[in-house]
DNA sequence: CTAACATACAACCAAATGGTTGTAGATCAG
DNA sequence: CTGATCTACAACCATTTGGTTGTATGTTAG
């Protein structure tokens, strides 16, 4: 199998190319169709009212960050999503949440703490 | 309650501005900081090499996007998270991977009807 | 072969970003 | 009261970003 060269680890930069792609809804955009749909890159422009050349660059950047790649097709360049580095991203932001639980948990143990002076181990009543 | 002043749907500009401030390092870090533990703003600023008044843009970034919000403590800001943002945003992603399932499903449809081209119901070619 | 099409890429521009320094107003400690 | 601390904010600067136009090159249709 040639599957999984997903990097287990991201680097701050790459973390950046992510959320900085993902900044603009023209990007987001272009996303979401080459979810539903693979297409060109020209295809995906004529939704825009902008420039072929600003699409090209939008999808460049989308590129850089992992969450499309290109592939060239006779004369046009097919624009594959990658939802594995979608979901990545989610999961980064599940780490953020992750953390807030962590502090509730944390602040619950000192509270019951604080609440039975004298009480043995964990033995938290109701 | 004057709880649940969460907007239901966010605007293209909102989510630029989450994911924007999303999108670089010390503002992560910040955010993770300040969801660790609530901290003043020259608090969390010594955690960086830079100067306060670039931290508290930063802080004013993430903070233009929802993600925090200060509080005045005498004369120090305190800086809350706000999870609700983040996971606003880790739920956003996974609307993306959500088209992307419904693609495969739908491809899925198509071969299924391909393969069995004798069923029932619509009864296609011979 | 030729014309139309899809792309690549460079040069340019305005605006946003990420940083700095400096000044000034509150607030707290002693 | 005085001085130290925390914050706000303006002005400035370099770099990046998001857009443009223009030119060149490869590819397909007729």
């Amino acid at each position: 199998m040639v599957v999984d060269q997903v990097p287990r680890e991201l680097s701050d930069d790459e973390i950046d190319r992510i959320f900085g792609a993902l900044a603009d809804a023209t990007r987001r955009d272009i996303l979401r169709q080459s979810l539903l749909r693979e297409q060109s890159v020209s295809e995906l422009g004529r939704n825009y009212a902008m420039s072929f050349a600003a699409v090209q660059k939008h999808v460049a950047v989308l590129e850089r960050a992992l969450l499309v790649t290109k592939e060239r097709r006779g004369r046009e360049q097919i624009v594959h999503s990658n939802p594995a580095a979608i979901r990545r991203a989610a999961r980064l932001l599940d780490a953020y949440e992750e953390l807030w639980r962590d502090r509730i948990a944390r602040i619950g143990d000192i509270l019951s703490e604080a609440t039975h002076p004298g009480n043995d181990q964990k033995d938290t009543a109701p």
